[in-house]
DNA sequence: CTCTACCGGTGTATCGATTCACTGAAACGA
DNA sequence: TCGTTTCAGTGAATCGATACACCGGTAGAG
């Protein structure tokens, strides 16, 4: 046992100064006592290399300084990019990072996220993938909670970003719809198979105004879960002139089925991703995308929550607007 | 105010029970009380949803059930696959995941790890992105760390995944020079421009063995970092026939310098990688790259941490072997 | 020359769970 | 029937930091 040495507590530095533990507390925030006091215990905590016990500190005053961020999955690139951001955001505030992952399983979510809060986290950063199940009433009641492109049965929220998901998929399918596509496949995430989820709906009713014949496919939310999906769409007789993969990730795995069939994008078929990920416009052909600002999201869904810590309750919904970006992947029906 | 509810503590059971909160703590864990006083005991603990307070629990028993990851920078993909990996692996072990990110800044790193370490996490995984500085004896020996890949001045490890750099670069090196390649500029993360980094000593050892004319060139560790620096080293003269990345990040960046250049993959100059992330096999053209298995690092990783808590005190450093994939970025030299 | 305000501190309760030392009662062997 | 275990449970201390109540001494106001 290399044995660690026990980290040095606030009644060392009381006996090392020969003062009370309540004027160390006080001194090491420079309140109430003499400088001399106060230079004095400084001094002394210095050299032992004192630093106060948050564990302790969270017990008496509530608060740990800590933030559960639960993400729907980490296998996604999208929400590997907007983890990122929201750690540094949060970083900013001086607040720390418990990162939760449902893996894609959105009947995790509910579990996942009971377990950080039961970790004592002071807020909750939740960025679903699906149409989360169960309820979040007693949840977000006790852990201010705030969403990010999401919804949450039963919760009350602390702040809401959302994402204006039906713009979005208007100026995708417009844009398709200008070079001439008429079919189109639709891959959506499997676990939101549900067909209320607003995206979908949206599909659907924009689809049916263009006069556009569009097939939702259901489609596991991963790189590898859908390039034999992608294989198998490509390969029917009636094949569709475009897919819309509702997440970069799975237009990255389209892309590579295509690749493999020996399909020319976007000769034989035209790719549009959703998420518009750094490296979209580094794959091949560059990525025809939606980007939705990553760092607004995370400096919104912070900031709300950051207010809501502080006591102050005001607007707490944003709508982040789409941007559609064109690029090599999509163009006119051959 | 919603006036968060606050949560039921083990006292509130007691005197729903009419029992101490002794046997209401032990009865909770199925100790020393009667069967039928744990099952009321149950019966009201699920009633009021109560869950222990881990902060009172720490506070107390010295463990956080926490483990501080800190990245040296989350842009990097590798990186962000590697906490993915390493966040699942400690779930499995019922750890939580306190993220941090040095993003890219390595004088941060000791910092940032002495945060975590403050904050009471019970072991720390640092995944360092340079010659981090500082000395970390202090914190290693209060705080049980586990370096992946990485190098800590001083430390005193409870662990070490390493990989074998070495051998990496050979193999890439002797793949290109089999190609006919003898001029390879090597793109490695500006951090790292201490010329004793053993990738860096390792390429300037195993070029000269193999009669190569290498040029190391720093590069910011992004994907944005790289891009300028690939234009300005394919627009020499003598330009090289190959770029070597030290990280597939880098590689896409200089990819995209290729296309905007108008230079053909592999026709005009080779490419190669040092990651594998899974999504170089779907850029354009395929990055032929290195391939450390993450899987099995993060689960070496989290396995020395867990077993070090656990008080055995085993082998902890296994050593990470390379295998090139090749893909269709790199060719023969025209 | 009082009365009050303030200064620089100290003692103690508190946060929630755990654990050691202890106790009254029942059970049990001799 | 007496002495000893075992059982089921209680009281109090503990972890480290914070905050309230309090206290003697002094300085300034009236």
């Amino acid at each position: 046992m290399a044995a660690s040495p026990k980290r040095p507590t606030i009644k060392q530095i009381a006996e090392e100064t020969g003062l009370s533990v309540t004027a160390v507390s006080y001194a090491l925030r420079g309140e109430r006592v003499s400088p001399a006091t106060i230079e004095r215990v400084q001094a002394v905590a210095d050299e032992l290399g004192y630093s106060a016990d948050p564990v302790a500190r969270a017990l008496r005053g509530g608060r740990t300084g800590t933030i559960g961020l639960l993400v729907g999955s980490l296998a996604d690139f999208w929400q590997q990019t907007l983890a990122h951001a929201v750690q540094r955001e949060l970083r900013t505030h001086g607040l720390h990072t418990i990162l939760a992952d449902a893996d894609g399983d959105p009947a995790e979510e509910l579990t996942l996220a009971a377990r950080l809060a039961a970790q004592r986290v002071d807020g909750l950063l939740v960025a679903p993938i699906g149409p989360a199940g169960g309820d979040w009433a007693q949840l977000t009641a006790r852990t201010p909670t705030v969403t990010i492109a999401g919804r949450l049965p039963g919760a009350e929220l602390a702040g809401e970003v959302a994402f204006d998901q039906t713009s979005g998929v208007g100026e995708v399918l417009r844009h398709l719809h200008a070079l001439g596509h008429q079919r189109i496949a639709v891959l959506s995430w499997a676990v939101a198979s549900s067909p209320d989820r607003p995206t979908e709906r949206a599909v659907r009713e924009q689809a049916a105004t263009l006069g556009l014949e569009c097939e939702l496919v259901p489609c596991a939310y991963s790189l590898d879960g859908s390039r034999p999906l992608a294989l198998e769409v490509l390969d029917r007789p009636d094949r569709p002139t475009a897919i819309f993969c509702l997440s970069d990730s799975i237009a990255y795995g389209v892309l590579h089925g295509c690749r493999e069939l020996g399909l020319s994008v976007p000769g034989d078929v035209s790719i549009v991703g959703f998420d518009d990920h750094p490296l979209s416009r580094l794959v091949s052909p560059p990525l025809t995308s939606v980007n939705w600002s990553i760092d607004r999201t995370a400096r919104a869904a912070v900031g709300f929550l950051v207010d809501h810590l502080a006591g102050e309750r005001g607007e707490h919904r944003v709508v982040i607007a789409p941007s559609l970006v064109v690029r090599e992947s999509t163009g006119p029906v051959a």
